[in-house]
DNA sequence: GGAACGATCTGC
DNA sequence: CAGATCGTTCCC
């Protein structure tokens, strides 16, 4: 399997969040396959790097390729993928993986949920991502990476507005597989 | 210094 | 459908 590099990452959020659909999410030992993604572009009213970075949001103005990870409704955490140039402050969040790896440490993470993966505070719980995740850089040795297993993504992707937000929720944003 | 609210999930 | 629960942001 091929580890996605840097350079794959540094396009528009809007280019990556369908590709990145069918590609494998890694951590540790636990791996998925990625089937529902949401994009977050530049000038974006309800992306968190709208109104500039901070000690928040600064992975995402970093390089691509990179996490970001934040912590939502005060128990949640979700994690994005840093996609574009540096200074953009382009991400895909991931919302929603299908289990490969790892399927018995997940469900001991979810307290034996039976959804382990299926929306975006889950699937940072079944994978153990949290704030200390924040800035991992996928395109690196270690435990966190992206792979293309040679499934390709899917011809016609569902596409959807954005949930869970008030702003900018009209737009081909989010993305799953059918 | 304080108030409001959020890229959510679960159980009632 | 409401509660949980707290960091971040914005406005005094």
């Amino acid at each position: 399997m091929r580890r996605l590099g840097r350079r794959w990452f540094a396009r528009d959020a809007t280019e990556i969040a369908p590709s990145l659909l069918n590609k494998v999410l890694r951590v540790g030992p636990c791996s998925g396959r990625i089937v529902e993604v949401e994009a977050y572009v530049r000038d974006d009213p309800a992306s968190h790097s709208f109104r500039g970075e901070s000690a928040r949001n600064r992975a995402m103005f970093g390089p691509p390729g990179h996490l970001y990870v934040y912590l939502i409704y005060g128990m949640h955490h979700c994690a994005n993928i840093v996609t574009g140039a540096v200074g953009d402050g382009q991400a895909v969040l991931l919302r929603a993986i299908e289990p490969i790896d790892g399927i018995d440490l997940m469900r001991a993470r979810r307290s034996g949920a039976t959804k382990l993966a299926a929306g975006p505070g889950t699937l940072c719980q079944a994978l153990g991502i949290d704030r200390s995740w924040d800035g991992a850089d996928l395109c690196a040795a270690g435990a966190i990476g992206v792979y293309d297993d040679g499934t390709t993504p899917p011809v016609s992707p569902r596409v959807g507005p954005r949930v869970g937000i008030t702003k900018g929720t009209e737009g081909p944003w989010r993305y799953r597989v059918p």
